[in-house]
DNA sequence: TCTTTATTTCAACAGTTCTTGAATAGTTGA
DNA sequence: TCAACTATTCAAGAACTGTTGAAATAAAGA
């Protein structure tokens, strides 16, 4: 992971819709979730979700393929992992008050990941 | 740290110039750094980095203090920390995969960090 | 082949962000 | 107070991003 992949990473998780998308999109691992599902679950229209959803993929944060009708979305485990990892690299440095505050925020009762897979249609945080 | 907040920080991020003025910064620790030096380090105008410095400052993750005639910048552990500490929470939620891949980018040779502090006018990447 | 379903692409518009240079404000020491 | 130094604010224009609706593409089943 380099400074400019990080950043189109970074660049594409800045908003809230892409954000939803990612958070919706890792309890569901490999398996991943078709287009119509996703956009059923964040109430988005279909150029709107197809737009981020590509966003996403170019920055290397998900990957698609086709089964049958429709389009599998997934998260790519080594762009998010990559770009997660990164700024543990680059802007955490071992530094003990800021690996003390991911820490903190790393016990957050309300992550949603813990509590397993999103169903559709509650996707809100 | 909420989404919001986590969003605003990202966004801030996701910023080249902004990045650099991250990574430059993190090393300095509580010490940091006036904003004159930061200038010179990284090659910006001054009213380029006065915007760039206070969407950081915004976003919570720098703070600014007066010392003299000159403004001190530096990390906010907290602002900084706590954004790491949302993606760790909400977008990596213990997947094997995911937290692969950031432990991979994490012993990444190229790190600046770990070289101890960035000297000024040697801040590139 | 025709129809239906699923998804993406395209173009236009609105809004936001970034860069630049000029002007302004705060601090220090003579 | 004045000059020098340090840093920020402001305004204008360029570039970029996001949303929307219409049209197009792809696959499946009758």
């Amino acid at each position: 992971m380099d400074r400019s992949k990080a950043l189109a990473a970074l660049s594409a998780l800045a908003h809230e819709t892409r954000l939803d998308l990612v958070r919706l999109l890792v309890p569901q691992g490999a398996a991943g979730m078709p287009a119509g599902q996703i956009a059923q679950a964040l109430g988005l229209a279909g150029p709107r979700l197809s737009f981020h959803l590509s966003a996403l993929e170019q920055a290397g944060l998900l990957t698609a393929r086709r089964v049958a009708r429709n389009v599998i979305y997934s998260v790519d485990p080594a762009g998010l992992g990559g770009t997660i990892g990164y700024l543990m690299n680059h802007c955490c440095c071992q530094d003990p008050t800021i690996l003390a505050a991911c820490g903190d925020s790393h016990h957050d009762p309300s992550s949603a990941c813990r509590q397993g897979a999103v169903a559709p249609g509650t996707a809100k945080t």
